[in-house]
DNA sequence: AAGTACCTCAACCGCCGGGGT
DNA sequence: TACCCCGGCGGTTGAGGTACT
């Protein structure tokens, strides 16, 4: 069948830049007129465009309503949470962000926040982070078990400091977290001995200072997956700072359980730092998400489900709830928990 | 200062679905 | 039912701007 092209009969249109007087006639005309019948508008118009270019300038464009300049933080978030829910329906997503055109948010997506989640080892497309990205995580903890299977804890130099200690629980929490979210790319490396970490180390545990004045930091799930990058705990350099996350830590491992979160300290005002993109920003610690899976009633295209580390995610959950963690992970969090309805993952 | 590479985004292109005849 | 018209959508392009060498 295939219909010809709308400007076909309309040869020697001009094409490319809208220049002001014909931007100033369309919006005359529809002043006056009102949009619609765009086949036809230009000629009454006045104008030497095809009915479709001038349909996209005006809505793209000339509208009155069209909002310009920077994206806030809550439109990207928007952004982030419908491009998971709806994939590239960019007609959709903009429906949410009044004022925002499709084809501006498929241009900010296509140029910016693509690249952000490429940075962060987000996969702009599934928005689960990416497997290949984490191979050297997983290289580098592979490495650590297998030299503790080997029953060098003791003596290899490698583990004779308490730094090297931390990493290799920051290592283990970090592949923990992974395999909740992608069981299927990160392996499983339990098999290896923990109980030689069951018996703790003298020098390790006399050389970290106890902070019984410091209560036990929250856990932050967005911190959580904050550290997956190059910024990992970047806050916890300091013994004291760290304490707690390890203990923390060391608990799960005592109960033979999944590693706790990782601590995520609150600054003095309330805010929490988070990275976004590539900037450490603060955040208000409170505010809400305005498009959930709950609220909008949509089911989660490509959704996996994560058979373990279900209570880890219940606990998530209940942090999410938790007035002080709200960040752009948040939202990605969001869209990766199971919830009741059954989805396709 | 000039050349080149890269980035941004307005605009175009081709296709699709709904509605009318 | 078949065809056509139209509006709308998503992918792509390329001109202009900017950064880098």
């Amino acid at each position: 069948m295939g219909r010809s092209p709308c400007c076909d009969q309309d040869k020697g249109v001009k094409k490319g830049p809208w220049m002001p007087e014909e931007d100033y006639k369309l919006v005359a005309y529809i002043d006056k007129n009102g949009y619609g019948k765009w086949r036809s508008l230009p000629n009454l118009a006045g104008l030497n465009r095809c009915g479709k270019s001038c349909r996209l300038r005006w809505m793209n464009y000339l509208r009155p309503d069209i909002r310009r300049g920077e994206f806030t933080y809550e439109e990207e978030s928007t952004v982030v949470k419908l491009h998971a829910l709806l994939g590239n329906k960019w007609s959709k997503i903009a429906s949410h962000l009044p004022g925002r055109t499709d084809n501006e948010i498929k241009n900010y997506w296509n140029t910016h926040m693509r690249k952000k989640m490429l940075q962060m080892g987000i996969d702009p497309i599934t928005h689960e982070p990416k497997t290949n990205d984490l191979s050297p995580i997983l290289d580098v903890s592979q490495m650590l078990a297998a030299a503790i299977g080997n029953g060098q804890f003791g003596n290899n130099t490698l583990f004779n400091n308490n730094i090297a200690v931390e990493d290799l629980l920051k290592l283990q929490l970090i592949h923990k977290m992974l395999q909740i979210i992608t069981p299927k790319a990160i392996p499983n490396i339990n098999s290896f001995n923990t109980n030689s970490l069951n018996t703790k180390p003298e020098p390790v545990v006399n050389n970290i200072k106890t902070n019984p004045v410091n209560p036990k930091p929250k856990l932050a799930a967005a911190g959580q997956l904050n550290a997956i990058g190059p910024h990992v705990f970047t806050n916890q350099t300091e013994d004291e700072d760290f304490m707690p996350f390890f203990e923390d830590v060391w608990d799960c491992f005592e109960d033979n359980q999944l590693p706790g979160l990782a601590t995520v300290y609150q600054t003095g005002d309330g805010m929490m730092p988070e990275y976004y993109g590539d900037q450490l920003r603060e955040i208000p610690s409170t505010g809400s998400m305005s498009v959930t899976p709950e609220t909008s009633g949509l089911n989660y295209p490509g959704r996996t489900q994560h058979s373990s580390g279900s209570d880890v995610l219940e606990d998530w959950e209940k942090f999410l709830d938790d007035e002080t963690s709200d960040s752009c992970w948040k939202s990605f969090l969001d869209l990766t928990q199971p919830t009741s309805s059954p989805g396709p993952w």
